[in-house]
DNA sequence: CAGTGGTCTAGACCACGAT
DNA sequence: TCGTGGTCTAGACCACTGA
């Protein structure tokens, strides 16, 4: 029992709205009818469909029955990025590529201090980077990681993904993030590096990362032309 | 039973959290203990954990237990803004105010109709209003509403709250919003209502509602000066 | 009224991590 | 091996909706 029944009930049923058996507007079976169909406790059928709603697939009501939608996508035309990991998932490996432009360990500042809940006396890598999509430069990166909890960082890992690093060498798991989304126009950095000119409308992104066991990991900066990406996101009213 | 075991077994332990009976990073006692404890059975237990999971309060492991984290807002010194709602809710309705810049009838242009997939013949209200926070400019919005969907609105409702009438009036309940977020610089409206100086920087949201009925109910551009607002997200990693 | 989804129980077995 | 959380069952009662 790799994957669990609620999951791949979800996925069937995920996939009888894309083919249409259950058309948007139209009303899914109830939960009794289908937890007799496909063999299973009720309970599992109700899990897998809070599955789906919190999707935004589907809409339950009491009393009433459950919904179909349809894709989120057919709302607009443009799809929402899924964008906890970072740029090289979201991409793809290989379009993404980097330039290091700093490289450095010092002691945080009063606010790297306090965004990374350390001690005066834990050292942090400062590091900017220059992220390129296809060759294009892309996205300007200025990232705080403790040395405590990212040991052995070299310039070749920086070259790449350093999440895949986190991830998959240090086997460290993400809890969460929090970011700010704001607005500013291109200083002479942008003009330099994202040929940019000065004045043009810069969407800056700044975040804090933190691991599941609720020390955070990463406060970054990043910025990138309006013109070349926005920031999309998906809410799904759960009452 | 007016509100569900479940949700008060987590109110209490957010409780015992916040007050420091189940310190940061401490171990919560096993699920079986807790079921005993509050008297219930152990899926409510999990039900329970499962939501304060959700919020990024605690984190569950196979085989380990669950962990204290502690409150998100103790990870930076910002709170995230809960943005479903307009910014009636998220500034109090005795801080804001609206002034009516338009309001008209007319039938969809292309884009309009797209977001809001409307048919050529079915006209939208077109809604420009300056909305003030303590009677300083702050956000220009610009919005569009299926006549279809929201009749009889009127300049009266206008200069409060839509979304109070289109819930409290309309009995329409919010499905979910797509929001793209983006940089600009200010240009004459901005220069005009919002006080802002020519080139500065402005944060613009974009977004499309839908109902529970999966009808897309509004589409809507806003902004505002990015020196007033930022746009925060809180985005818990849920594997 | 009958039918819907929401909650809840008291068990059971499983996969996982630590010892 | 043992204890953890994850899944799952076969029932039960409830609140809400519509006819």
């Amino acid at each position: 029992m790799a994957i669990p029944k609620y999951q791949q009930i979800a996925d069937e049923i995920r996939d009888r709205i894309r083919t249409g058996v259950y058309p948007p507007k139209s009303l899914l079976p109830d939960q009794n009818t289908l937890a007799k169909a496909f063999g299973v406790s009720r309970m599992t059928i109700k899990k897998a469909l809070d599955g789906l709603a919190s999707e935004g697939l589907i809409y339950k009501q009491s009393g009433l029955g459950t919904y179909v939608l349809g894709d989120v996508t057919a709302h607009t035309n443009d799809s929402p990025a899924e964008v906890f990991e970072g740029l090289t998932k979201q991409e793809g490996a290989e379009h993404v590529s980097s330039q290091v432009l700093t490289f450095d360990v010092s002691l945080p500042s009063q606010l790297v201090r306090n965004k990374l809940q350390l001690a005066p006396d834990e050292p942090v890598y400062v590091i900017d980077r220059l992220r390129k999509v296809d060759g294009q430069p892309a996205v300007l990166e200025h990232t705080f990681f403790p040395l405590k909890l990212v040991p052995g960082l070299t310039h070749e890992i920086l070259l790449g993904s350093i999440y895949d690093y986190l991830h998959q060498n240090l086997h460290l798991k993400f809890g969460g993030a929090l970011r700010r989304i704001n607005a500013d126009v291109a200083g002479t950095l942008e003009v330099d590096f994202l040929n940019a000119t000065r004045g043009e409308p810069v969407l800056q992104v700044e975040q804090v990362i933190w691991l599941t066991t609720g020390e955070n990991i990463e406060y970054s900066t990043s910025r990138n032309l309006a013109s070349w990406r926005g920031y999309t996101i998906l809410d799904i009213n759960h009452d």
